[in-house]
DNA sequence: TTGATTTAATTAACGGTGTTAAGTAAATTT
DNA sequence: AAATTTACTTAACACCGTTAATTAAATCAA
């Protein structure tokens, strides 16, 4: 019965064409314009063909979601050879940075925009959000090394792991939506080039008060 | 020469009537689901009235942005009598947090959501961003106060601030669009109870970083 | 192999959205 | 009293996500 097999295989590549289609428009176009009809007219379907394949506009935008974090793996997959732990949260934290600049559509949705984690609420309220689960693990062991190393000691773990990512998601967060260049303009009037590296010296702020206390 | 200036004020009773309207909606069923034409009926008024009185939907989220700026101000205002400086930077950074429980949707609009910066950058270029300069403004001469009194010295006073904004944010909006939830149910698996203050908890945190190296 | 049935894709339609152009009635000015 | 400006409305455009009904193709059973 070789036959359900390709069928299932067949659905699956459809299944991608149909991601392909939506991330394309997605990475010109952003989340908002990126219409079903339009990911239909892009793989030359009729729209209602995608509702065979992924449920509603909220699958895609988890899946896009997922996209985004395998991108996000990619990168932090180099720093597992960081031996240092202080060293890899510095890393990690850049890294994050440089992601969430490098790919500001796909940083807001993973981390930004409600669709996607309303997607897993509405329709696997069991499952877990693995990827995001697994980010952060490998974030609480890290800081579990550098307590180890006699940095931050005494803290608790898993809030010193969620601070550490409420202050990079915060900083990019807020570079996203373009908050704080309405405020950098008028405020950092000494140190207009920062723009561009404010980020990282925020981000280098939050590592020197870690480090001081050691 | 009267009659212009009562059809001037009867404009600003106008577009304040179609505010509240908007803010009802907005209020009760989120900035999606508020719609031109449901603001319209609401007022009994057809939608492209609307279009006299304001430019489009993003100045409407932008007046209401800016209205969230005002119940935030009311907030803080208390904070001006907290003498010390650091108790202060305590009292602000917990009265954010308490308006981003309070009010998800304001919080949304004033720090999440793009729109209204965009109308800003879009039709008012060369205008400050009032509300926002205001606050972190607020937040500037916090930590200057701060450093006056010894703590977090040498470290420069802008970097401060917006690291200490970009925690309370990070915690904020990651609670708001739910990712905390989903992180929290696994990882946090002794500590259940935590889930409500778990903002508060992390500020906590961050704050003890900042009290040891006075 | 042929007829029945499941599957895959389509067209048509519903009920919305923001926004603009054209038209109308009332208020104001000349 | 006529001309003009103002305030507002109706009609329409070009979209959107989504569902129901329908047709064409592939598969299965006899």
């Amino acid at each position: 019965m070789g036959i359900k097999e390709r069928k299932e295989r067949h659905r699956e590549d459809f299944k991608a064409r149909i991601l392909q289609a939506a991330k394309k428009l997605f990475v010109t176009d952003g989340y908002e314009a990126t219409s079903i009809r339009k990911i239909a007219a892009e793989i030359e379907f009729s729209p209602t063909t995608i509702y065979l394949y992924y449920k509603d506009k909220t699958d895609i935008a988890y899946a896009l979601h997922q996209e985004g974090f395998g991108l996000m793996r990619e990168r932090f997959s180099a720093l597992a050879y960081v031996d240092d732990p202080f060293e890899r949260l510095k890393a990690m934290g850049r890294g994050y940075i440089q992601f969430a600049i490098d790919h500001p559509d796909f940083y807001e949705l993973m981390f930004i925009m409600k669709e996607p984690m309303q997607y897993l609420q509405a329709h696997h309220p069991e499952d877990e959000w693995e990827e995001g689960e697994q980010v952060f693990n490998t974030l609480m062991q890290t800081v579990e090394g550098c307590k180890a190393h006699g940095y931050f000691s005494s803290m608790p773990t898993e809030e010193m792991a969620m601070l550490s990512w409420s202050v990079v998601h915060g900083l990019c967060s807020l570079h996203i939506t373009s908050h704080f260049k309405h405020i950098a303009e008028k405020c950092s009037d000494i140190e207009l080039v920062k723009q561009d590296t404010l980020l990282e010296s925020v981000f280098g702020a939050y590592l020197q008060l870690l480090e001081r206390l050691k």
